[in-house]
DNA sequence: GCCAACGTTGGC
DNA sequence: GCCAACGTTGGC
């Protein structure tokens, strides 16, 4: 089993929009860099874990954890016209972009935030630290597991 | 296949 | 809203 991290906006869709969507289940839709298409197609399995990261708010970080219910497929909204995620030089024969299913686990008692992560020294291999902009990044359990620990302080 | 121009991400 | 860092595009 694998450890991921998944960046999201919460005024577009929060931890909390997983929690209360139906079966607190989501597509992870609209994935356009093809490090992180790659990652979800060819690396994130089911039962794979997911830190949800808030970014682009006010409080920037960690705030839950979900569980890949869906390894990769294509990704409806590169064929549909009316999205933000058409993508014309997609097509049904040769797909671009692939979706996967995440499913609501739990909150984090306290958000780790990216000030915090980046201040631990333990914490050495997670792409945040680099400050790129990779919106779906491996996690190692190492990391993993210091900053789920930190959210429990 | 290089690289300049341009667009996007995302922290602050 | 600014802007640095990075990714993508397209002319050559």
């Amino acid at each position: 089993m694998a450890y991921w991290l998944f960046k999201t906006e919460p005024d577009a869709f929060s931890i909390d929009d997983l929690k209360n969507a139906q079966n607190q289940t989501t597509l992870w839709e609209g994935v356009r860099n093809y490090q992180a298409r790659n990652f979800m197609r060819d690396e994130v399995k089911v039962g794979d874990l997911v830190m949800i990261y808030h970014s682009s708010c006010k409080l920037v970080g960690v705030v839950g954890i979900a569980v890949v219910t869906k390894a990769a497929y294509q990704d409806p909204t590169q064929f549909d016209l009316s999205s933000d995620y058409y993508d014309a030089k997609a097509t049904s024969d040769n797909p671009r972009w692939v979706v996967v299913e995440v499913t609501y686990q739990s909150h984090l008692d306290s958000l780790v935030s990216l000030k915090e992560i980046k201040a631990n020294p333990r914490i050495t291999d997670i792409a945040l630290k680099k400050g790129g902009r990779l919106s779906i990044m491996p996690v190692t359990k190492s990391d993993w597991q210091i900053i789920t620990h930190m959210a429990e302080e």
